[in-house]
DNA sequence: AATTGGCAGTCTGTCGTAGCGAGTGCCAAG
DNA sequence: CTTGGCACTCGCTACGACAGACTGCCAATT
């Protein structure tokens, strides 16, 4: 069994292994730290941490390295996850103080974590599950050619591009508009597609395909859980760590700017009780970023909704700080988002 | 003066250092290439580009890689435009076939473009400078929070959050856009900010200030040019491409993230009569990005606005192909996006 | 005047070897 | 349970030598 010394020895070997990128060896140790005990006595204590496979030497005679367990025991037991520094929490204020735009929001805290962390920062888009449809806006591009515009009362606005068969006058496009409008205002999602599904009828017969093309887009728009849209800032601090992985970074990178992998890895999170998730190394795999670390945790726009924001890192990161600003970070942008 | 020959011969350079990486000798070029004339011949010649600083040799003693001035000639006067290949033609029309949101086939469209280049892709968003007001909504996200949506009838969607100091009560909100709609409907950019600039004349004075809140935010919406914005896609090939650089590719991909950066670049190229510009090496020094080439285009979306798009990546790259895929792509974007 | 073959000189990249330093594992003693 | 000592293993670096590639120049040739 792994005694109390031995975890401690653990934490300063994450420690020191994450400052310093190199093997931590059993005197550099009781050097820098004031064990009280002699440097073979630590390494007796390694030898133990090592059958447990929290720790391991990267070739025989090195000192050791955390291994994706031995991060997960500090992440989990160990880090002492001492809040942000003023200057961090200022920086959070002034950066995301001023109102603006929602994507300028969103682009703004990408921007901000990644800086905060040091890593490829991510954030994904609010849904609009629960909320309620407030304006749609047909506008007539080309001549057969029709953008569609759905505004929610969570802010989110939604847009489309259709190609119709037939030409369409402005006349027709704005009845339509206003009878759709007066059917879906202030109705939720779900019930908008049930109404929108019976809304050709209503037509006359040689309006029908087209009425029917444009509110099948809308019942798209409106279904469309959208969760699926991210952002993301940083990447070039992936290539700044490139050391710290095996191969090439390139492969990395590309499943990063994968989104759909992204959703997917956000979406088998398994946050705890506070919505935070921290997922390491060999736990991504099959992802590709089975050098990894990804964190994340929940925050909530207007009406509930939780959608979640993260930084993805080699596993060798700073934990504590990472962790920290992401929780910050995540907690201001709720309060900025409205949830009340 | 260079000869005829010499031009060939700085052609075969740039090809074969673009193709594998290593400076050419002049053995090697009679070897590759059937000049008819011997090893020694192309040394003479290549003693006389070299003069005129378009190759020169990275070592005392090793063969010879194109300078910038070189890549200029190069893509000036010698570089055979060959068009795409039937694959590339029809990966476009798959990729972009469909239709959908604008910011959907934005992201299409750049990262079709990076797969063909293999290079950073770039989209600016179309701007809205001609287009004309077509819908204007108000939605309370809180109490005292409300986020204005400004829809144009080339289809650009711009929404704003403010936040208003008074509460305000749903069935003001409701006047006040009915208002605003009627006054600005169909209207164009620069008359619409005129008439905001008086709307607050007409509330009373109880409820100017949140009026004139409102309005300055949606003048700011409607004057704001926006081709502030822009996509970007395949950083990971920056990485694969690492070697190219003499540095770190760090700064290079900092370079790119930071878009403000990106954009004043799109704004001082230099376009040709075909709107194509091409920006070699230390031309774009002042932007940290001085081993890198630029190819841009401009694209037309609906009403003739122009925006740009092209690709970024190291000065040694393919250019006759890059060139094409970039106009290919641009020619098939303008017509997706209804330039008629 | 342009081209050619030959030759000396220069530089890079690689390979093998040796030596240094860091660190472990084990053991016997405290 | 802890400690000091010791032999052993490995990776890293420096050094030197060598092979390979290429240029630059010159005198001869067409």
């Amino acid at each position: 069994m792994v005694s109390e010394r031995g975890l401690d020895v653990l934490r300063v070997i994450v420690q020191d292994y994450v400052a310093s990128r190199e093997p931590v060896g059993s005197k550099s140790i009781v050097e820098r730290h004031s064990f009280g005990v002699s440097a073979a006595t630590i390494r007796n204590d390694m030898a133990l941490l090592e059958e447990e496979e929290l720790i391991a030497a990267p070739h025989t005679s090195s000192g050791r390295i955390p291994t994706d367990k031995g991060y997960r025991v500090f992440v989990d037991q160990l880090a002492d996850l001492r809040p942000l520094s003023a200057a961090q929490r200022t920086a959070i204020e002034i950066f995301l103080g001023s109102s603006a735009d929602l994507d300028q929001v969103l682009g703004r805290t990408v921007r901000l974590l990644s800086q905060l962390t040091h890593q490829v920062a991510l954030v994904q888009y609010p849904s609009l599950s629960r909320s309620r449809i407030r304006h749609v806006e047909l506008v007539r591009l080309a001549s057969t050619r029709v953008m569609t515009v759905l505004i929610t009362d969570t802010g989110r606005v939604e847009q489309r591009l259709i190609d119709v068969s037939a030409e369409l006058d402005d006349s027709f496009l704005g009845q339509l508009g206003a009878k759709l409008n007066s059917t879906l205002g202030g109705v939720g999602l779900v019930e908008g597609a049930e109404k929108l599904a019976k809304f050709p009828e209503q037509f006359p017969v040689e309006r029908a395909s087209e009425v029917a093309r444009i509110s099948s887009t809308l019942i798209e728009q409106v279904l469309a859980n959208r969760q699926d849209k991210l952002v993301m800032a940083g990447t070039a601090n992936l290539v700044r760590t490139e050391e710290d992985f095996s191969g090439s970074v390139f492969p990395v990178l590309e499943a990063i700017e994968e989104q759909v992998t992204l959703l997917r890895l956000f979406g088998e999170m398994h946050p705890d009780q506070n919505g935070f998730s921290v997922s390491i190394g060999k736990e991504n795999a099959s992802f590709g970023l089975g050098e990894t670390s990804v964190l994340t945790t929940g925050y909530s726009a207007s009406g509930g909704e939780v959608s979640r924001l993260g930084v993805i890192g080699p596993t060798r990161m700073d934990y504590s700080n990472n962790i920290a600003a992401v929780r910050a970070v995540a907690r201001y942008l709720s309060r900025l988002l409205g949830e009340d």
